[in-house]
DNA sequence: CGCGTAATTTAGATGAAACTAAAATACAAA
DNA sequence: TTTGTATTTTAGTTTCATCTAAATTACGCG
């Protein structure tokens, strides 16, 4: 599973992260929402709210004249997933090179390209 | 352990990730990386690198005339943990803001004030 | 030293992201 | 229907990231 680059662009945002707090716990109102972050406008927060929205990181939900929006937890799943499966890989490399070394004796494999590259 | 945004926000970009995947089992020199990516050119490549290492996801061994990178693949820990904690952690509330206000008072604040608001 | 290779850095162009103000849309209630 | 509230969307601006091309630094070797 690669790393999704939606995701992550959505979470690199500090201002979008603020925002995916706010509704981490329970659903706000856009309105909540804004008014929870005086310093743009509620313009700003909706287009905010789109982008996380598309990046699958909330959901909306319509209840009257109000839009309010949650969390989607389980969207970060896959990023998760995706890092810890390189955090894992990186301890099977380290020790894997730790047992090739203290064995070192054949030719290294993946060791092809040394010379010239281009002419 | 609040979310790099510096780490994500190099994770966001797929060149980035791809240069990542380069060095992530073993060391490249910066002319091997750019041999692998020959659609942009050197200098596009070293200025990656530089912000990949600024994000402390790569290190640089210097040899000879050469420049060899790897991937600090510790650095991703703090970002998968991270995540899997925001599930069920409470208090992500209180990192976040103590996140959020350091990033107010940082070196880039915010953006400048152009129109005022209504009062 | 001077030459060639490896890589970084600079300056400038381009496009995307984020914001504002204002206009547009949606809906409830009078 | 009209009015008021809630929210989105549009148009324009500013800021930021990324790229190219050229200049520059760093280093090894004759």
């Amino acid at each position: 599973m690669p790393l999704p680059t939606a995701t992550l662009a959505a979470l690199a945002s500090p201002r979008r992260r603020e925002i995916l707090r706010l509704v981490w716990q329970r659903e706000c109102s856009a309105g909540e929402i804004h008014a929870a972050m005086p310093d743009v406008t509620f313009g700003a927060i909706s287009l905010q709210l789109k982008s996380l929205t598309g990046a699958g990181l909330v959901e909306c939900r319509r209840a009257k004249q109000f839009r309010y929006y949650r969390a989607r937890r389980d969207a970060l799943a896959p990023v998760a997933a995706a890092l810890e499966h390189m955090w894992n890989d990186a301890l099977w490399n380290l020790k894997l090179a730790a047992e090739l070394e203290e064995s070192r004796r054949g030719p290294r494999p993946q060791r092809r390209r040394r010379g010239k590259r281009k002419d």
